[in-house]
DNA sequence: ACATCCATCTTGTCAATGGAAAGATTCGGC
DNA sequence: GCCGAATCTTTCCATTGACAAGATGGATGT
Protein backbone atom coordinates (compact mmCIF):
# COMPACT_ATOMS: atom_id res chain seq x y z
CA UNK A 1 0.00 0.00 0.00
CA UNK A 2 2.34 2.42 1.22
CA UNK A 3 5.08 1.58 -1.71
CA UNK A 4 3.86 2.63 -5.07
CA UNK A 5 5.07 -0.90 -6.45
CA UNK A 6 8.83 0.70 -7.82
CA UNK A 7 8.33 0.51 -11.72
CA UNK A 8 12.47 -0.49 -11.73
CA UNK A 9 12.12 -3.94 -13.74
CA UNK A 10 15.85 -4.80 -12.66
CA UNK A 11 16.14 -8.29 -11.57
CA UNK A 12 17.23 -8.20 -8.09
CA UNK A 13 19.48 -11.50 -7.23
CA UNK A 14 18.76 -12.26 -3.94
CA UNK A 15 20.98 -12.96 -1.11
CA UNK A 16 20.75 -15.62 0.90
CA UNK A 17 23.19 -14.99 3.50
CA UNK A 18 21.77 -12.03 6.11
CA UNK A 19 23.54 -8.68 5.36
CA UNK A 20 25.47 -8.33 8.20
CA UNK A 21 24.47 -10.17 11.02
CA UNK A 22 25.93 -14.05 12.27
CA UNK A 23 23.17 -16.60 11.65
CA UNK A 24 24.37 -18.95 14.33
CA UNK A 25 22.30 -17.94 17.32
CA UNK A 26 19.23 -15.64 15.94
CA UNK A 27 17.55 -15.81 19.22
CA UNK A 28 19.76 -12.71 20.48
CA UNK A 29 18.93 -9.22 19.36
CA UNK A 30 21.48 -9.35 16.88
CA UNK A 31 18.82 -9.91 14.33
CA UNK A 32 17.88 -7.88 11.04
CA UNK A 33 15.17 -6.06 11.53
CA UNK A 34 14.34 -3.93 8.45
CA UNK A 35 15.75 -6.67 5.76
CA UNK A 36 16.12 -3.64 2.95
CA UNK A 37 14.29 -4.72 0.51
CA UNK A 38 12.43 -7.30 1.81
CA UNK A 39 9.20 -7.00 -0.78
CA UNK A 40 11.84 -6.67 -4.09
CA UNK A 41 13.59 -10.16 -2.64
CA UNK A 42 10.62 -11.93 -2.11
CA UNK A 43 8.85 -11.27 -5.37
CA UNK A 44 12.01 -11.99 -7.40
CA UNK A 45 12.12 -15.42 -5.25
CA UNK A 46 8.54 -16.04 -5.27
CA UNK A 47 9.09 -15.94 -9.49
CA UNK A 48 11.92 -18.17 -9.22
CA UNK A 49 10.38 -20.61 -7.22
CA UNK A 50 7.23 -20.51 -9.54
CA UNK A 51 8.77 -20.91 -13.11
CA UNK A 52 11.01 -23.99 -11.40
CA UNK A 53 8.34 -25.51 -9.56
CA UNK A 54 4.75 -24.21 -10.17
CA UNK A 55 2.68 -21.77 -8.56
CA UNK A 56 1.21 -24.78 -6.59
CA UNK A 57 4.20 -25.85 -4.84
CA UNK A 58 4.96 -22.36 -3.81
CA UNK A 59 5.57 -22.48 -0.05
CA UNK A 60 5.47 -18.76 2.24
CA UNK A 61 7.28 -20.41 4.81
CA UNK A 62 10.03 -21.83 2.30
CA UNK A 63 9.84 -18.17 0.71
CA UNK A 64 10.80 -16.07 3.83
CA UNK A 65 13.04 -18.87 4.63
CA UNK A 66 15.23 -18.66 1.36
CA UNK A 67 14.79 -14.45 2.38
CA UNK A 68 16.50 -15.32 5.62
CA UNK A 69 13.01 -14.04 7.28
CA UNK A 70 10.68 -15.47 9.69
CA UNK A 71 7.35 -17.41 8.26
CA UNK A 72 5.22 -14.67 8.77
CA UNK A 73 7.25 -11.83 7.49
CA UNK A 74 5.84 -12.50 3.48
CA UNK A 75 2.19 -11.84 5.36
CA UNK A 76 2.86 -8.14 6.39
CA UNK A 77 3.82 -7.51 2.66
CA UNK A 78 1.44 -9.60 0.49
CA UNK A 79 -1.25 -9.92 2.86
CA UNK A 80 -1.89 -13.82 2.69
CA UNK A 81 -0.56 -15.54 -0.47
CA UNK A 82 -3.16 -14.71 -2.64
CA UNK A 83 -2.01 -11.51 -2.26
CA UNK A 84 1.70 -12.20 -3.35
CA UNK A 85 0.68 -13.95 -6.32
CA UNK A 86 -1.67 -10.99 -6.96
CA UNK A 87 1.76 -8.92 -6.76
CA UNK A 88 3.54 -10.91 -9.01
CA UNK A 89 1.27 -10.95 -11.42
CA UNK A 90 0.65 -7.31 -11.43
CA UNK A 91 4.24 -6.83 -12.13
CA UNK A 92 3.97 -9.68 -14.99
CA UNK A 93 1.88 -7.35 -16.38
CA UNK A 94 3.94 -4.14 -16.17
CA UNK A 95 6.75 -6.43 -17.63
CA UNK A 96 4.56 -7.32 -20.45
CA UNK A 97 3.43 -4.00 -21.48
CA UNK A 98 6.59 -2.57 -21.34
CA UNK A 99 8.34 -5.67 -23.32
CA UNK A 100 5.68 -5.26 -25.79
CA UNK A 101 5.83 -1.46 -26.17
CA UNK A 102 9.91 -1.52 -26.90
CA UNK A 103 9.24 -4.30 -29.16
CA UNK A 104 6.54 -2.15 -31.37
CA UNK A 105 8.81 0.95 -30.78
CA UNK A 106 11.86 -0.68 -32.37
CA UNK A 107 10.34 -2.82 -35.35
CA UNK A 108 7.07 -1.28 -35.84
CA UNK A 109 6.24 -5.21 -36.66
CA UNK A 110 2.85 -6.51 -35.78
CA UNK A 111 4.14 -10.21 -35.92
CA UNK A 112 7.02 -9.66 -33.67
CA UNK A 113 4.78 -8.13 -30.85
CA UNK A 114 3.34 -11.85 -30.65
CA UNK A 115 7.18 -12.65 -31.31
CA UNK A 116 7.67 -10.43 -28.22
CA UNK A 117 4.57 -12.36 -26.87
CA UNK A 118 6.30 -15.82 -26.46
CA UNK A 119 9.52 -14.63 -25.57
CA UNK A 120 8.34 -13.08 -22.51
CA UNK A 121 6.18 -15.76 -21.60
CA UNK A 122 9.15 -18.19 -21.79
CA UNK A 123 11.67 -15.59 -20.00
CA UNK A 124 9.28 -14.86 -17.27
CA UNK A 125 7.80 -18.45 -16.91
CA UNK A 126 7.26 -17.81 -13.15
CA UNK A 127 5.41 -14.32 -13.94
CA UNK A 128 3.25 -15.80 -16.31
CA UNK A 129 2.09 -18.76 -15.14
CA UNK A 130 0.72 -16.53 -12.49
CA UNK A 131 -1.10 -13.83 -14.52
CA UNK A 132 -3.27 -16.60 -16.35
CA UNK A 133 -4.72 -18.04 -13.38
CA UNK A 134 -7.60 -16.25 -11.54
CA UNK A 135 -8.53 -18.60 -8.86
CA UNK A 136 -4.87 -17.81 -7.02
CA UNK A 137 -4.97 -14.08 -7.02
CA UNK A 138 -7.38 -11.35 -6.61
CA UNK A 139 -8.62 -9.83 -9.27
CA UNK A 140 -10.32 -7.10 -7.76
CA UNK A 141 -7.25 -5.63 -6.78
CA UNK A 142 -6.49 -2.03 -8.46
CA UNK A 143 -3.02 -2.97 -8.72
CA UNK A 144 -3.40 -5.58 -11.01
CA UNK A 145 -6.14 -4.02 -12.50
CA UNK A 146 -4.10 -0.92 -13.09
CA UNK A 147 -1.25 -3.03 -14.65
CA UNK A 148 -3.41 -5.55 -16.68
CA UNK A 149 -5.13 -2.13 -18.56
CA UNK A 150 -1.54 -0.40 -19.13
CA UNK A 151 -0.72 -3.54 -20.68
CA UNK A 152 -3.25 -3.77 -23.26
CA UNK A 153 -3.54 -0.50 -24.27
CA UNK A 154 0.35 -0.97 -25.68
CA UNK A 155 -1.52 -3.09 -28.23
CA UNK A 156 -4.56 -0.93 -29.52
CA UNK A 157 -1.56 1.25 -31.57
CA UNK A 158 -0.34 -1.71 -33.39
CA UNK A 159 -3.94 -3.49 -33.56
CA UNK A 160 -5.59 -0.57 -35.47
CA UNK A 161 -2.16 -0.45 -37.81
CA UNK A 162 -2.41 -3.99 -38.57
CA UNK A 163 -5.40 -3.95 -39.91
CA UNK A 164 -6.40 0.21 -40.87
CA UNK A 165 -9.79 -0.82 -42.91
CA UNK A 166 -11.49 -3.19 -40.18
CA UNK A 167 -14.57 -2.01 -38.43
CA UNK A 168 -14.55 -2.39 -34.70
CA UNK A 169 -15.75 -5.82 -34.74
CA UNK A 170 -13.70 -7.31 -36.95
CA UNK A 171 -10.56 -5.45 -34.78
CA UNK A 172 -11.70 -6.66 -31.80
CA UNK A 173 -11.86 -10.41 -33.43
CA UNK A 174 -8.45 -9.75 -35.28
CA UNK A 175 -6.98 -9.07 -31.63
CA UNK A 176 -8.71 -11.74 -30.42
CA UNK A 177 -7.05 -14.18 -32.96
CA UNK A 178 -3.89 -12.95 -33.09
CA UNK A 179 -3.60 -12.74 -29.27
CA UNK A 180 -5.09 -16.26 -29.27
CA UNK A 181 -2.43 -17.84 -31.30
CA UNK A 182 0.27 -16.63 -29.66
CA UNK A 183 -0.82 -16.87 -25.79
CA UNK A 184 -1.67 -20.76 -26.82
CA UNK A 185 1.49 -21.41 -28.43
CA UNK A 186 3.46 -20.22 -25.02
CA UNK A 187 1.20 -22.21 -22.88
CA UNK A 188 1.88 -25.35 -24.63
CA UNK A 189 4.92 -24.77 -25.03
CA UNK A 190 4.80 -24.02 -20.46
CA UNK A 191 3.07 -27.10 -20.15
CA UNK A 192 5.53 -29.37 -22.19
CA UNK A 193 3.80 -30.24 -24.85
CA UNK A 194 6.31 -28.75 -27.55
CA UNK A 195 9.08 -30.83 -28.95
CA UNK A 196 12.85 -30.75 -28.10
CA UNK A 197 13.18 -29.50 -31.84
CA UNK A 198 10.34 -26.77 -31.67
CA UNK A 199 11.45 -25.17 -28.93
CA UNK A 200 15.25 -25.02 -29.69
CA UNK A 201 14.49 -21.39 -31.35
CA UNK A 202 11.07 -20.29 -30.24
CA UNK A 203 11.09 -17.13 -31.22
CA UNK A 204 11.66 -18.54 -34.97
CA UNK A 205 8.90 -21.25 -34.45
CA UNK A 206 6.84 -18.03 -33.14
CA UNK A 207 7.25 -16.62 -36.22
CA UNK A 208 6.53 -19.48 -38.73
CA UNK A 209 3.39 -20.23 -36.51
CA UNK A 210 2.34 -16.27 -36.66
CA UNK A 211 2.47 -17.09 -40.36
CA UNK A 212 -0.55 -18.89 -40.34
CA UNK A 213 -2.49 -15.95 -39.42
CA UNK A 214 -4.35 -13.91 -41.57
CA UNK A 215 -3.85 -10.61 -39.74
CA UNK A 216 -0.21 -9.98 -40.18
CA UNK B 1 -4.53 -50.46 -10.81
CA UNK B 2 -6.90 -53.06 -11.12
CA UNK B 3 -9.81 -51.01 -12.49
CA UNK B 4 -9.59 -51.05 -16.27
CA UNK B 5 -10.23 -47.08 -16.42
CA UNK B 6 -13.47 -47.90 -17.13
CA UNK B 7 -14.44 -46.19 -20.75
CA UNK B 8 -17.73 -44.90 -19.95
CA UNK B 9 -17.72 -41.55 -20.68
CA UNK B 10 -21.02 -41.04 -18.99
CA UNK B 11 -21.20 -38.53 -15.99
CA UNK B 12 -22.39 -39.64 -12.95
CA UNK B 13 -23.94 -37.45 -10.70
CA UNK B 14 -22.47 -37.59 -7.27
CA UNK B 15 -24.95 -38.89 -4.32
CA UNK B 16 -23.79 -36.88 -1.32
CA UNK B 17 -26.29 -39.40 0.99
CA UNK B 18 -24.39 -42.49 1.97
CA UNK B 19 -26.43 -45.10 -0.20
CA UNK B 20 -27.86 -47.32 2.70
CA UNK B 21 -26.20 -46.23 5.97
CA UNK B 22 -27.49 -43.79 8.82
CA UNK B 23 -24.51 -41.54 9.03
CA UNK B 24 -25.51 -40.46 12.97
CA UNK B 25 -22.77 -42.05 14.72
CA UNK B 26 -20.18 -43.49 11.42
CA UNK B 27 -18.17 -45.27 14.80
CA UNK B 28 -20.72 -48.23 15.04
CA UNK B 29 -19.97 -51.06 12.20
CA UNK B 30 -23.24 -49.71 10.00
CA UNK B 31 -20.33 -48.27 7.93
CA UNK B 32 -20.79 -48.50 4.09
CA UNK B 33 -17.61 -50.45 3.76
CA UNK B 34 -17.14 -51.14 -0.62
CA UNK B 35 -18.81 -47.75 -1.34
CA UNK B 36 -19.80 -49.75 -4.63
CA UNK B 37 -17.80 -47.06 -7.17
CA UNK B 38 -16.13 -45.10 -5.15
CA UNK B 39 -13.31 -44.20 -7.50
CA UNK B 40 -15.58 -42.87 -10.06
CA UNK B 41 -17.88 -40.45 -7.48
CA UNK B 42 -14.29 -38.90 -6.58
CA UNK B 43 -13.17 -38.12 -9.77
CA UNK B 44 -16.45 -36.66 -10.94
CA UNK B 45 -16.73 -34.81 -7.35
CA UNK B 46 -12.93 -33.73 -8.08
CA UNK B 47 -14.01 -32.41 -11.26
CA UNK B 48 -16.74 -30.22 -10.27
CA UNK B 49 -15.00 -28.30 -7.54
CA UNK B 50 -11.58 -28.04 -10.35
CA UNK B 51 -14.20 -26.64 -12.54
CA UNK B 52 -15.67 -24.35 -9.42
CA UNK B 53 -12.82 -23.68 -7.31
CA UNK B 54 -9.72 -24.51 -8.90
CA UNK B 55 -7.28 -27.15 -8.90
CA UNK B 56 -4.75 -25.40 -5.99
CA UNK B 57 -7.83 -25.79 -3.92
CA UNK B 58 -8.79 -28.73 -4.10
CA UNK B 59 -8.16 -30.72 -1.06
CA UNK B 60 -8.39 -34.69 -0.43
CA UNK B 61 -9.78 -34.73 2.94
CA UNK B 62 -12.65 -32.19 1.61
CA UNK B 63 -13.12 -34.05 -1.73
CA UNK B 64 -13.34 -37.60 0.78
CA UNK B 65 -16.04 -35.85 2.70
CA UNK B 66 -18.14 -34.57 0.06
CA UNK B 67 -18.15 -38.76 -0.87
CA UNK B 68 -19.09 -40.01 2.55
CA UNK B 69 -15.67 -41.28 3.51
CA UNK B 70 -13.21 -41.03 5.46
CA UNK B 71 -10.19 -38.97 4.54
CA UNK B 72 -8.15 -41.47 4.02
CA UNK B 73 -10.31 -43.57 1.17
CA UNK B 74 -9.08 -41.50 -2.10
CA UNK B 75 -5.09 -42.57 -1.08
CA UNK B 76 -5.69 -46.21 -1.94
CA UNK B 77 -7.66 -45.57 -5.07
CA UNK B 78 -4.84 -42.73 -6.72
CA UNK B 79 -1.94 -42.95 -4.23
CA UNK B 80 -1.75 -39.23 -3.74
CA UNK B 81 -3.06 -35.73 -4.79
CA UNK B 82 -0.94 -36.06 -7.86
CA UNK B 83 -2.41 -39.55 -8.62
CA UNK B 84 -5.71 -37.80 -8.39
CA UNK B 85 -5.10 -35.20 -10.94
CA UNK B 86 -2.95 -37.53 -13.03
CA UNK B 87 -6.38 -39.70 -13.26
CA UNK B 88 -8.55 -36.43 -13.67
CA UNK B 89 -6.06 -35.52 -17.02
CA UNK B 90 -6.07 -38.73 -18.04
CA UNK B 91 -9.67 -39.03 -18.17
CA UNK B 92 -9.86 -35.86 -19.61
CA UNK B 93 -8.03 -37.10 -22.81
CA UNK B 94 -9.71 -39.71 -23.51
CA UNK B 95 -13.06 -37.48 -23.52
CA UNK B 96 -11.51 -35.10 -25.72
CA UNK B 97 -10.40 -38.04 -28.13
CA UNK B 98 -13.64 -39.03 -28.35
CA UNK B 99 -15.26 -36.07 -28.92
CA UNK B 100 -13.03 -34.54 -31.57
CA UNK B 101 -13.51 -38.27 -33.34
CA UNK B 102 -17.19 -37.85 -33.37
CA UNK B 103 -16.82 -34.35 -34.44
CA UNK B 104 -14.78 -35.22 -37.42
CA UNK B 105 -17.09 -38.58 -38.26
CA UNK B 106 -20.45 -36.19 -38.19
CA UNK B 107 -19.14 -32.88 -40.12
CA UNK B 108 -15.84 -33.53 -41.65
CA UNK B 109 -14.92 -30.14 -41.28
CA UNK B 110 -11.48 -29.41 -39.66
CA UNK B 111 -12.91 -25.76 -38.56
CA UNK B 112 -15.56 -27.86 -36.58
CA UNK B 113 -12.97 -29.37 -34.93
CA UNK B 114 -11.70 -26.50 -33.38
CA UNK B 115 -14.82 -25.30 -32.48
CA UNK B 116 -15.26 -29.05 -30.58
CA UNK B 117 -11.64 -28.24 -28.46
CA UNK B 118 -13.34 -24.99 -27.36
CA UNK B 119 -16.85 -26.47 -26.74
CA UNK B 120 -15.02 -29.11 -24.85
CA UNK B 121 -12.69 -26.82 -22.83
CA UNK B 122 -15.80 -25.00 -21.53
CA UNK B 123 -18.11 -27.94 -20.78
CA UNK B 124 -15.08 -29.92 -19.09
CA UNK B 125 -13.60 -27.05 -17.18
CA UNK B 126 -12.44 -29.03 -14.77
CA UNK B 127 -10.55 -31.88 -16.55
CA UNK B 128 -9.16 -29.13 -18.65
CA UNK B 129 -7.56 -27.00 -16.05
CA UNK B 130 -5.78 -30.27 -14.86
CA UNK B 131 -4.83 -31.87 -18.28
CA UNK B 132 -2.50 -28.77 -18.87
CA UNK B 133 -0.43 -28.30 -15.52
CA UNK B 134 2.39 -30.69 -15.81
CA UNK B 135 3.44 -29.71 -12.29
CA UNK B 136 0.31 -31.20 -10.87
CA UNK B 137 0.21 -34.65 -12.25
CA UNK B 138 2.50 -37.84 -12.89
CA UNK B 139 3.50 -36.99 -16.77
CA UNK B 140 5.27 -40.40 -16.68
CA UNK B 141 2.28 -42.43 -15.89
CA UNK B 142 0.91 -44.99 -18.78
CA UNK B 143 -2.51 -44.23 -18.75
CA UNK B 144 -2.22 -40.46 -18.87
CA UNK B 145 0.34 -41.22 -21.94
CA UNK B 146 -1.97 -43.50 -23.91
CA UNK B 147 -5.25 -41.77 -23.44
CA UNK B 148 -2.61 -38.26 -24.36
CA UNK B 149 -1.67 -40.09 -27.63
CA UNK B 150 -4.91 -41.50 -28.76
CA UNK B 151 -6.13 -37.99 -28.35
CA UNK B 152 -3.33 -36.29 -30.80
CA UNK B 153 -3.52 -39.52 -33.28
CA UNK B 154 -7.34 -38.53 -33.43
CA UNK B 155 -6.27 -35.52 -35.22
CA UNK B 156 -3.91 -36.89 -37.88
CA UNK B 157 -6.34 -37.65 -40.54
CA UNK B 158 -8.25 -34.10 -39.97
CA UNK B 159 -4.95 -32.29 -40.15
CA UNK B 160 -4.18 -34.39 -43.47
CA UNK B 161 -7.23 -33.81 -45.01
CA UNK B 162 -7.32 -29.73 -44.67
CA UNK B 163 -3.92 -29.68 -45.87
CA UNK B 164 -3.23 -31.96 -48.38
CA UNK B 165 -0.36 -30.39 -50.68
CA UNK B 166 1.85 -29.83 -47.16
CA UNK B 167 4.68 -31.11 -46.87
CA UNK B 168 5.70 -32.74 -42.86
CA UNK B 169 7.23 -29.87 -41.56
CA UNK B 170 4.73 -26.95 -43.31
CA UNK B 171 2.03 -29.69 -41.71
CA UNK B 172 3.77 -29.62 -38.70
CA UNK B 173 3.40 -26.18 -38.21
CA UNK B 174 -0.34 -25.71 -39.83
CA UNK B 175 -1.09 -28.24 -36.38
CA UNK B 176 0.45 -26.37 -34.10
CA UNK B 177 -0.82 -22.63 -35.02
CA UNK B 178 -4.27 -24.42 -35.42
CA UNK B 179 -3.68 -26.30 -32.05
CA UNK B 180 -2.63 -22.93 -30.63
CA UNK B 181 -5.44 -20.61 -31.55
CA UNK B 182 -8.19 -23.09 -30.40
CA UNK B 183 -6.15 -23.72 -26.94
CA UNK B 184 -5.34 -20.07 -26.95
CA UNK B 185 -8.98 -18.95 -26.85
CA UNK B 186 -9.83 -22.18 -24.53
CA UNK B 187 -7.32 -20.59 -21.99
CA UNK B 188 -8.32 -17.05 -22.19
CA UNK B 189 -11.74 -17.68 -22.16
CA UNK B 190 -10.97 -19.86 -18.38
CA UNK B 191 -9.20 -17.38 -17.20
CA UNK B 192 -11.84 -14.34 -17.40
CA UNK B 193 -10.25 -12.20 -20.08
CA UNK B 194 -12.80 -12.90 -22.40
CA UNK B 195 -15.97 -10.71 -22.21
CA UNK B 196 -19.44 -10.97 -21.52
CA UNK B 197 -20.43 -10.82 -24.81
CA UNK B 198 -17.65 -12.43 -26.44
CA UNK B 199 -18.99 -15.61 -24.19
CA UNK B 200 -22.43 -15.16 -25.13
CA UNK B 201 -22.00 -17.69 -27.90
CA UNK B 202 -18.48 -19.57 -27.32
CA UNK B 203 -18.98 -21.56 -30.55
CA UNK B 204 -19.71 -18.69 -32.88
CA UNK B 205 -17.16 -16.76 -31.42
CA UNK B 206 -14.90 -19.86 -32.09
CA UNK B 207 -15.56 -19.90 -35.35
CA UNK B 208 -15.37 -16.02 -35.99
CA UNK B 209 -11.99 -16.41 -34.58
CA UNK B 210 -10.60 -19.34 -36.46
CA UNK B 211 -11.46 -17.83 -39.71
CA UNK B 212 -8.63 -15.76 -39.76
CA UNK B 213 -6.30 -19.04 -39.70
CA UNK B 214 -4.97 -19.53 -42.80
CA UNK B 215 -5.43 -23.43 -42.39
CA UNK B 216 -8.46 -24.20 -43.05
C1' DA C 1 -20.79 -74.51 3.17
C1' DC C 2 -16.60 -72.63 4.60
C1' DA C 3 -12.03 -70.90 5.22
C1' DT C 4 -8.80 -67.93 3.10
C1' DC C 5 -7.12 -64.18 0.39
C1' DC C 6 -7.15 -59.55 -0.69
C1' DA C 7 -9.25 -55.29 -2.20
C1' DT C 8 -11.45 -51.69 0.18
C1' DC C 9 -12.08 -48.53 3.76
C1' DT C 10 -11.27 -46.72 8.75
C1' DT C 11 -8.85 -44.84 12.61
C1' DG C 12 -4.87 -42.73 14.51
C1' DT C 13 -0.87 -40.07 13.98
C1' DC C 14 2.75 -36.75 12.33
C1' DA C 15 5.07 -32.94 9.92
C1' DA C 16 4.25 -29.00 7.07
C1' DT C 17 1.56 -25.17 5.94
C1' DG C 18 -1.33 -20.76 6.02
C1' DG C 19 -3.00 -17.54 8.87
C1' DA C 20 -3.96 -14.73 13.10
C1' DA C 21 -2.51 -12.46 17.45
C1' DA C 22 0.60 -10.12 20.23
C1' DG C 23 5.02 -8.41 21.09
C1' DA C 24 9.87 -6.72 19.89
C1' DT C 25 12.78 -3.65 17.15
C1' DT C 26 14.10 0.11 14.41
C1' DC C 27 13.22 3.92 11.16
C1' DG C 28 11.76 8.64 10.27
C1' DG C 29 9.51 12.90 11.34
C1' DC C 30 8.88 16.49 14.78
C1' DG D 1 15.84 13.32 22.06
C1' DC D 2 10.96 11.55 21.55
C1' DC D 3 7.10 9.33 19.64
C1' DG D 4 4.33 7.21 16.12
C1' DA D 5 4.45 3.95 12.62
C1' DA D 6 6.38 0.56 9.80
C1' DT D 7 8.76 -3.73 9.85
C1' DC D 8 9.80 -8.15 11.58
C1' DT D 9 9.55 -12.01 15.30
C1' DT D 10 7.52 -15.29 18.30
C1' DT D 11 3.76 -18.04 19.58
C1' DC D 12 -0.28 -20.46 18.64
C1' DC D 13 -4.10 -22.86 16.10
C1' DA D 14 -6.82 -25.29 12.35
C1' DT D 15 -6.23 -27.60 8.06
C1' DT D 16 -3.98 -30.51 5.04
C1' DG D 17 -1.33 -34.48 2.79
C1' DA D 18 0.71 -38.57 3.77
C1' DC D 19 1.75 -42.75 6.21
C1' DA D 20 0.97 -46.93 9.24
C1' DA D 21 -1.82 -50.37 11.13
C1' DG D 22 -6.09 -52.40 11.64
C1' DA D 23 -11.13 -53.52 10.53
C1' DT D 24 -14.50 -55.18 7.08
C1' DG D 25 -16.51 -57.98 3.74
C1' DG D 26 -16.70 -59.67 -1.07
C1' DA D 27 -14.65 -63.21 -4.06
C1' DT D 28 -12.56 -67.49 -4.90
C1' DG D 29 -11.30 -72.24 -4.62
C1' DT D 30 -12.26 -76.62 -2.66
Amino acid sequence: MATPTATSPAVVSLNLESPTAPASTATSSSGTYHHGDLRRVLLDAAAKSIAENGAAALSLRALAATAGVSHAAPVHHFGDKAGLFTAVAAEGFTLLGEELHSVWAETGDFLEIGVGYIRFALEHRGHFEVMFQPELMNLADPQLVEAKARAFATLDEPLAAAGPDRDDHQAHLAGLASWSIVHGLATLALSDNLSQIDLADPEDLARHVLMFLRVV
